[in-house]
DNA sequence: AGGGTATGGTATCGATACGATACTAAAAAA
DNA sequence: TTTTTTAGTATCGTATCGATACCATACCCT
């Protein structure tokens, strides 16, 4: 008898598979694996909090040793840039280079996505998004690593005014289009973690 | 700006993710790789018209020589079984082991994942499910390969009694366990595609 | 029949992801 | 200061994975 939870995992794991094939096909013209472009994609939309090789490492699921090595390819086919950070010495940051950008706009890896998902209603997505983020956030408890989401669904992010909102983890102001990025130190409001609006 | 459907995308190669990383823990006491324990799960469920290497590989979105290695480590285990189709003399049929069933119900892959989901309301689990397949329905329309999904809801499983099924599509008498496991030849039936209940 | 092609699987090989371990350097803590 | 922790890199062995070639059986033509 097959339970239903089990059901979705199985799903989960199919539909995972079938873009990673997608992602070894958009990838195979540049020579890029599919931990390549997951990688792009992450520093797509990661924020200036979470935009390191840890962070990264944490997301995929990847010893920091295995990732260090892909951070290395990406920035010398110039698809990534690497920088230190000022504060603390040890840490590096990275960014999408222009090379890094185009590449993502031109080969859209989640074009294929965006098409099947087309004829599903808002509602039953974000429904959706609800049930999943909840099973990222209780294994990530059993797992120890961080969770990330989305700022603007984060306890810690306060909006000041209008277009000023601030991070009361960091103890930053963040601008409108940086509460849409992804952050590490993410904590779900409730309401967007077992509520499904 | 995230996109609603971006995000889900994001979640399930996140959750994917997570799941490996439990998986590559649940197999480092066999030396058994993420990929041997998902094929482990598939031939748990698999009926006996997708039981084959073929099948496997489309499953996993892998090439048959890559999954024909995998299957030969397996079998070299002890963990799973090759026998010849009495029919087409060219197909391998695969089932577990004795062994191969003690571990899957020693190391409980699904486990943490059965944790994770505990909370979770069944509605809103069989919700997640129906938007989930429907994607996997899609993205196999772009793909050429078979769906895959339990013979209960597709549309050439009939219920000839209250014991007895008939599958349209192989002409074949199913018994009621038969019909909730996977078959690679599911056409789902409508009202488990698009519909949630 | 019987020749051509399609299909299911295996064998081999090269590239490379990945974990494990060891290492460096900077930061934090003692 | 000394010690410990943290972020990242370097190196190496293992094993996944795709590509290609190959084999055997099945199917499709005349």
């Amino acid at each position: 008898m097959l339970k239903n939870p089990v059901v979705l995992l199985d799903l989960v794991d199919r539909l995972a598979n079938l873009m990673r094939s997608e992602f070894r096909r958009i990838g195979s013209d540049e020579g890029l694996q599919p931990v390549h472009i997951q990688a792009l994609m992450f520093l797509e939309q990661a924020n200036r909090f979470s935009n390191t090789p840890q962070a990264l490492s944490e997301y995929l699921g990847l010893t920091k040793g295995t990732v260090s090595q892909s951070l290395l390819l990406l920035a010398r086919r110039g698809l990534i840039e690497r920088y230190q950070d000022e504060i603390d010495k040890r840490v590096v940051r990275l960014r999408l280079s222009q090379l890094g950008e185009a590449f993502l706009s031109e080969s859209t890896p989640a074009a294929l996505w965006q098409t099947a998902t087309r004829d599903i209603s808002a509602n039953r997505v974000r429904f959706s998004v609800s049930v999943l983020r909840s099973i990222v956030y209780e294994l990530q408890n059993y797992n120890g690593g961080p969770p990330f989401g989305v700022c603007s669904t984060c306890v810690y992010c306060q909006r000041k005014s209008q277009r000023i909102h601030h991070c009361t983890w960091f103890g930053e102001r963040l601008s409108g289009p940086e509460t849409r990025k992804i952050c590490r130190e993410q904590v779900p409001k409730t309401g967007y973690l077992s509520v499904a609006e």
